[in-house]
DNA sequence: TCTGTCAACGCAAACGTTTGCACCAGGCAT
DNA sequence: ATGCCTGGTGCAAACGTTTGCGTTGACAGA
């Protein structure tokens, strides 16, 4: 019937009472007296009284409302991330604001802002993959909201990350193949912007010098994780003198893309390549021509982690506010996990 | 160095003006002077201002949000249309406030009472499988807060919805299979529970009788969705008299399984079956033996269209505000399309 | 000189809450 | 009787904006 919500004043005024007696007796504030209590909470049920948050974040600064930006949500990979952070935020009574940045350094500057005007509490961010400055995190220090990164981390002092370790998956990962007799291994590895890179890359030359092998550079070949740029680094690759006979890839996606073309140059050599990559597509368990074996990252956990981190950190807010010591700094390890249909 | 952002007032007492000509100036009310126009302008630019969104939605009483409540994030279909739905919202200076129902009934009636709590401008709604009840959407027409459902649509009048018929694609996919010489043609399809399994049921029913062929019954066997409920599935029909050399799978999970069970038999004949599936799997491009077509949902353009008329109806909602006459009802084609492979 | 016009700006209410403080009656001890 | 506490309540400021209306001052026309 009434087009318009309850307001805690029309509560008041049928009762004939302060405002500030109706906020604090349904609060259930020791101060009210039982009586006017219960006949506040009885004319609010009935009318279906509501309280509006906006108001509430209006007076009390904060919003009870997270931002989460990430590059892609119709990736699997994020799509299972966001699919924790909400969870994890509906049960500590938070909401999340969603903005996908779609890899666009710029886009997301202009999603930090709008974040910034929504008054989140806090922040959770996946950064776009070719975003090369940080200042719009930094200036988000000094508004004293807080930031939680998750799985691609920016190369910042003092932050909160969750991450997952590539390094250790990377060595079971070379571990593996050299186990099944490869003895050239590639790798194709990412941007030298991200943080994730890094990681394959050590555990790929640690792998191999634990091993008394030595390291070829030429082994080593990064793509900017376009189709394109995968056959470009597959062709620096077997063009090395030491022809790759084991691959890893960064992902999924430039798996798929450098098998598809070793399969379309028809050598049987190239054919014949073996492949391991990091898991984000769930469906590479139903095909066919996948990496042998996959080092799995847990997007729901880190999505999960990511968000506790954050939801704890805006609950000890007032304690330590500024003073910020410590930094969280979660590393969750890889686990390699072989394809079902095992090797090719 | 500031800790708290710069406020409309702090620019005012910078400045010796008033707080409501700083607010004009910075929306270029033309009642204000150039010069101070521009001196407001600059302060506000030095002092990293930026209007407060939660106070200026508890004065306009709009907050420029609004909910998506969907029952599984990490579900491709529905990744796939929040993806779009963020966007198309973002195009019009919308954010979108997140939540999943996991299909639980109670758990999105709460979510709907939170979203009111946070006063979203509009929602958008895909139903959770047993929600049986409607009460808590119709409460919301009292708010006079707009819903839009889509994909998942509840059985209500005068709703507002977008969702894509299946029939259509179905027919489409039985004749394609037809016209390729097939007659006899199977179909596994889903629970009877749901409505899109009648819908394909339907279809099928549809493009056998308008083609002059008998509709044997036991070629429609439903399936639980699970791998074993589909191999289960596919002996069923394979023990049929007519056995099949083309089937209908109710989606891409169901063709996988059927697929992987038919080659396991290694026989020339189940090996040699043709498969049609619905596509819910962004990945099945990627893939070897997949089915040879699939009938296309497009979840980007549901949840596009989906904003797209929620975001109309916000922005005309001053006008008809709740004489509302026209309810929007989009019904999205699918389509089939083929296997980029071509057939098998 | 007076009136009217108009550009430029300020006042204050309003949005819905929360909360520190003041207030008042009644009861109790001194 | 005076003082003091205490349970119960109201006042009003504050959060940051927007906006209808009122107020200036200058300047043109008479």
């Amino acid at each position: 019937m009434r087009s318009k919500p309850a307001t805690i004043k029309e509560i008041a005024q049928l009762l004939n009472i302060s405002i500030s007696t109706v906020s604090r007796a349904l609060h259930d504030h020791p101060s009210i007296g039982l009586t006017t209590r219960q006949k506040v909470k009885k004319l609010a049920r009935e009318l279906n009284y509501e309280p509006n948050q906006t108001a509430i974040f209006l007076q009390k600064g904060r919003t009870l409302t997270i931002g989460v930006i990430l590059p892609e949500l119709s990736e699997a990979f994020f799509s299972s991330a966001i699919s924790a952070i909400e969870d994890t935020a509906y049960k500590r009574n938070y909401t999340v604001l969603l903005a996908q940045s779609h890899d666009d350094e710029q886009l997301e500057k202009q999603l930090i802002e709008k974040m910034k005007n929504h008054r989140v509490d806090g922040l959770l961010v996946s950064v776009a993959k070719n975003t090369s400055s940080y200042q719009h995190f930094e200036k988000l220090r000094q508004y004293n909201i807080p930031i939680v990164f998750f799985d691609r981390i920016p190369v910042m002092q003092n932050i909160h990350y969750v991450a997952c370790d590539m390094e250790t998956g990377t060595i079971d990962a070379v571990n593996y193949l050299l186990k099944k007799g490869h003895r050239s291994i590639g790798m194709i590895n990412g941007p030298g912007t991200l943080f994730a890179s890094g990681e394959r890359k050590e555990g790929y030359i640690k792998a191999m010098t634990k091993n008394r092998l030595k390291f070829d550079p030429s082994l080593i070949v990064t793509c900017d994780l376009t189709e394109k740029g995968t056959q470009k680094a597959m062709d620096e690759l077997l063009a090395s003198k030491r022809k790759p006979t084991a691959i890893v890839t960064f992902n999924d996606y430039v798996a798929l893309f450098a098998i598809q073309y070793a399969k379309s140059l028809k050598r049987e050599i190239e054919n014949n390549i073996e492949f391991v990559s990091y898991a984000n597509l769930p469906l590479i368990n139903y095909m066919e021509n996948t990496p042998s074996a996959s080092v799995e990252q847990f997007p729901y956990l880190q999505g999960q982690k990511a968000a506790d981190i954050l939801l704890d950190l805006l609950s000890h807010k007032k304690q330590n506010d500024n003073e910020q010591t410590a930094y969280y700094k979660i590393i969750i390890e890889s686990q390699l996990v072989l394809s079902p249909q095992g090797s090719l």
